[in-house]
DNA sequence: TTATCGTATGAATAAATGTTCATGTGTTAA
DNA sequence: TTAACACATGAACATTTATTCATACGATAA
């Protein structure tokens, strides 16, 4: 094996600051604008209520007090979330008569769910 | 189609709490325990510095020291930040002489930043 | 118009959280 | 033992954030 591409022996044994590491991850690194809005979206994600809201949201689409009616909780604070995640452009929203029915908006926000469920009851 | 169990029409046009839909989706929502869970897990993703120690971590298993370097701060806050993705399961880490040496716990974490990618690659 | 219903939102409060500073622990080298 | 290095951690501070309260907005019905 290639003594300068290799990484898991030998990592840090005199000098921690491995030099060629360092600089072939540090060069593979995403974009820091990218990661920002990676780690804004997991941050709306990665809350109690807004987990429950997208759950129900899993199974129909739903009006405002459709979800604060399962939720148990009050309406403000429904729809304080649903800001987050419309702002979050994890759920979307359409008008009918007095109505407000919202809607999960992309299918990638399912799939995170679903392997974030696989992930929690592996544990 | 059945009327009792249709959803995405006639939804609170006149009474908003809609009693069917209510109940089926109350009925398949997930246990509560797992959904706290999952908003934990997704709760320590969102973070902009733990974003980029995955991703430095997704290419190679390193010390902390090299993930400071990469990263360009504090080596308390790195520990810091490691301390709560090793508490979270989601890096594991094993001792090598002096260092501490860290990689991705789980593979459904790397699957989940690479979804969470494509998602706000395509917004 | 007026009243009511469904929803949105600003302000305030309390709680959670990320970073820094200082220090402690454990391992290696002298 | 002593010194140096890699890493961990408690305390403090500043910032963010979720909920509640009150109120405002928009649509429908009377």
């Amino acid at each position: 094996m290639a003594p300068m591409t290799e990484k898991d022996d030998g990592l840090c044994q005199q000098t921690c600051d491995h030099p060629d590491v360092v600089a072939s991850v540090r060069q593979a690194m995403p974009d820091e604008n990218q990661q920002q809005e990676l780690a804004q979206l997991f941050k709306v994600l990665g809350d109690h209520t807004r987990v429950r809201i997208l759950n129900a949201l899993y199974r129909s689409e739903l009006c405002v007090c459709d979800l604060t009616s399962i939720l148990g909780m009050n309406q403000s604070a429904v729809s304080h979330q649903l800001r987050v995640l419309r702002d979050a452009k994890i759920v979307r929203s359409r008008k009918q008569g007095k109505n407000v029915l919202y809607a999960l908006d992309d299918s990638h926000i399912a799939e995170l769910i679903r392997i974030g469920f696989e992930h929690v009851q592996e544990q």
